[in-house]
DNA sequence: CAGTGGTCTAGACCACTAC
DNA sequence: TAGTGGTCTAGACCACTGC
């Protein structure tokens, strides 16, 4: 590094604020424009500067409304056997859930087929998304064989799915396949969780088979900076 | 959407030439100032366009050279058994590595202790960038406890480093605690893949234990749009 | 209605790459 | 040296939120 860029001196300032304890986690930041007078720049450079600190997981911002302090990451076990609810209580973190549709309904054709259905065979499709410490962090959409889950919609769908799934249904040794990459949110996904459209994500896909036959399909989009996903695995050769 | 900005029309548009196979993977986007001047948009704008389609995994850019059609994921398991080229010869991509310092130093407190080692005990560590398909897309840092691997520094470090432990160091049964969270590079890093200070990225953390005692530590970090981990499990109640 | 972030323009100079 | 992306300014108007 030769010279420091300007937005980088913008961004460090933040930093250093944050890390001194003078913004706390989920305070909202300055305006931007309040941030252009204070340290006499730009605007599109002081929203270079957030824009580098959002990547970096710093902070991150409500569609319209300001920039805020990122809690720090929820760690969560894709392989997990109980409910994620679990896990908030056992890291101390308070988690939300909210339904926000549940149908019957025809899906694409790539859910389709992991489920082994022909095309145009309808599904149960349960939308919900999920707080942690008060942020919006999660958005779910699980995907589930109609000839597995009788009844499914008239089920209390604002608690822990995984337990209705073997509880209820039944189903208690499963297996998974499991899906992790990068993405970034579509309008429908962004206006959900309140953030702007485009925004990065981590998506989390699972596949649930049971006897071979695989029954739910699980889609999650978590905020990129809201969680890390911790795996166990043994490793013979 | 009520009405879309110029910024997602030009997006739309560059999406639709690379969808019309008329920019085809791997080949270099129009300049910016041309893009401004075919599409009748500043500079700015052409910008926010190009970025909305790299957080999308459309393209990217090499720093300061331009910008190009991203090639499809990689698909890997990071929990398996065999050496990464075997997943990329499965999926018919080429991958090349190529060394960049194997040193034996004193390392950051969380590797350290990760170890199982005092503060200030050196360890191996040895740092490669591979490539997939001609594009640097991978990082990779990896630590090792010197007591487990003796004259590690005079081995061929070019090759498959799983191969070398289980095969040369004889540690066959392995387990693994493994971490993945989105992140953004730093400038050491980013140097190192040609790119941009703060490009987004993929974090893998592994831990590789033998006996109980943590022997390795590996750390990846993979262009955001160049990877898909994939991992199986079981889950019983 | 005031204030926020979101979008946008028309310029400018700099650091670096490729030739 | 010509051309690239990277950084930066000083404005402007818009869409939306919260009061």
């Amino acid at each position: 590094m030769t010279q420091r860029a300007t937005y980088q001196s913008v961004a460090a300032h933040i930093q250093d604020r944050i890390e001194a304890g003078e913004l706390t986690i989920g305070r909202r930041l300055p305006s931007e424009r309040q941030l252009c007078e204070q340290l006499q720049v730009s605007r599109a450079n002081a929203r270079d500067a957030l824009h580098h600190l959002e990547n970096r997981g710093l902070i991150y911002r409500l569609n319209r409304i300001g920039w805020y302090v990122s809690p720090p990451v929820f760690i969560y076990d894709p392989t997990r056997t109980h409910s994620i609810l679990h896990e908030a209580r056992q890291h101390q973190r308070s988690l939300e859930t909210e339904l926000i549709s549940a149908k019957r309904e025809t899906v694409s054709v790539a859910i389709t087929r992991t489920l082994g259905l022909s095309s145009q065979t309808p599904v149960y499709k349960v939308i919900r998304r999920r707080s942690i410490d008060g942020r919006w962090a999660l958005l779910e959409s699980c995907y589930y064989r109609e000839d597995a889950f009788e009844g499914l919609l008239e089920q209390d769908l604002g608690g822990s799915l995984t337990d209705l799934v073997s509880r209820h249904y039944g189903y208690r040794q499963r297996s998974l396949n499991i899906g992790i990459s990068s993405t970034c949110l579509n309008d429908q996904q962004a206006l959900c969780l309140q953030i702007r459209e485009g925004s990065p994500a981590l998506r989390l896909e699972r596949a649930v088979s049971v006897d071979g036959q695989c029954l739910i399909v699980e889609m999650e989009h978590w905020l990129h900076d809201a969680v890390e996903m911790r795996v166990k695995g043994e490793s013979q050769e």
